[in-house]
DNA sequence: TACTATTTGTTCGTATGTATA
DNA sequence: GTATACATACGAACAAATAGT
C-alpha cells in the first residue's frame, strides 16, 4: 500500500488530532474500514499520517467517545458492528433524558464507550436506564 | 488546606486515573466541589495525589466524557452547572435513539463534551436532533 | 504447554502554543 | 506585561492482553 503522504494541515486552524479523527471517520462512513472491520494498528496509523502516537491514539479516543469504534488491548482498534435493538414504549406522562454513564454505571452494564444512557421516569415514579445503541424508543403505536 | 498524602491504590487492579476519576466524581456528588465551582488545577490535584499530570489529566477526561465537568483553557475544570431543559413530545409511532455526536455535529450545535444526541423520527418522516441534557422527552399526556 | 512478537494501555518527562487572570 | 492554566504534541518506558509459533 502507498504510502500517504501526509494529509494533515501541519499549521491549519484544527489540532492534528482533530484533522486525523475526521480522516478516519470518513473512512470508516465511506466502507474503507467496514463495521467490524480492523483499523491499522496505532504504530502503522503514526507512520501512515506521519505523526506521533499520541495523536494517533486522541484521535482514536475521540472515535470512541463517538461510539464509532471498539479497543480492546492487544488487538487492533475495530469498527463498531450494529447491535441489536429491543423497543421500549414510551407512555403518557414518561419522561426520558440522556446522559453518559458514570464510569462505574457503564461498567455495571457492560456498556462500551462511547454508549449513552437514556433514563426513563415513568409516570409511577420507577426509573429504568438502557443503553442508547441497544434500544428504540417508542410513543405508543397509535 | 492539609495535603492529602496519597489515596491513590498503587498496585491495585485499577489504573492511577480511574482511582482519581472515582475519587473526584464522590468529591463532585458530595458537594466538596459544587456545581458551578472549580476543581483545584491540573497541577494541584497531581501535587495532592501524588500523581502526573497525564493521570489528572486522564481523569478529568473521564469526568468530561461523563458531562460532570467542562473545561476551558486558561481556567480551572468546573463542575457544570444544570442547564435549563426544554419539553419535548413523543407522539404515536414517533421513534427514539441516542448516541453521542461525532465532533464536526457536536460543534455545529454548539454542544459540550459529553453530551448525548438524541435522534426522534417523527411517524412522517422527519428527524429532530437534540442535546440530552437540554430537552426531557415526554409521553403524550394522558 | 510454553514462548515470543505484536498491540494497546498507562505513566512520566519535556516542550510549545494560546487563552485567561 | 507577567504569571497561571489548559491544549497539543513529541519521546520514552514499561505493563498487560492478545495472537501466533
Amino acid at each position: 500500500m502507498a504510502y500517504r503522504t501526509s494529509v494533515i494541515d501541519r499549521h491549519g486552524a484544527h489540532s492534528w488530532y482533530r484533522q486525523l479523527a475526521d480522516q478516519l471517520r470518513d473512512c470508516v462512513e465511506q466502507g474503507v474500514y467496514p463495521p467490524g472491520g480492523e483499523l491499522p494498528s496505532e504504530a502503522e496509523l503514526a507512520r501512515q499520517y506521519g505523526v506521533g502516537r499520541d495523536v494517533v491514539r486522541s484521535a482514536l479516543a475521540l472515535l470512541r467517545q463517538e461510539g464509532l469504534i471498539t479497543s480492546v488491548r492487544g488487538t487492533n482498534a475495530k469498527v463498531r458492528a450494529p447491535v441489536a435493538r429491543r423497543e421500549v414504549t414510551l407512555g403518557a406522562g414518561d419522561e426520558l433524558i440522556g446522559r453518559m454513564p458514570s464510569e462505574p454505571e457503564r461498567i455495571e452494564r457492560l456498556m462500551e464507550y462511547g454508549v449513552p444512557l437514556l433514563a426513563i421516569k415513568r409516570r409511577s415514579g420507577a426509573v429504568e436506564l438502557f443503553p442508547g445503541d441497544r434500544v428504540v424508543i417508542t410513543g405508543p403505536t397509535p
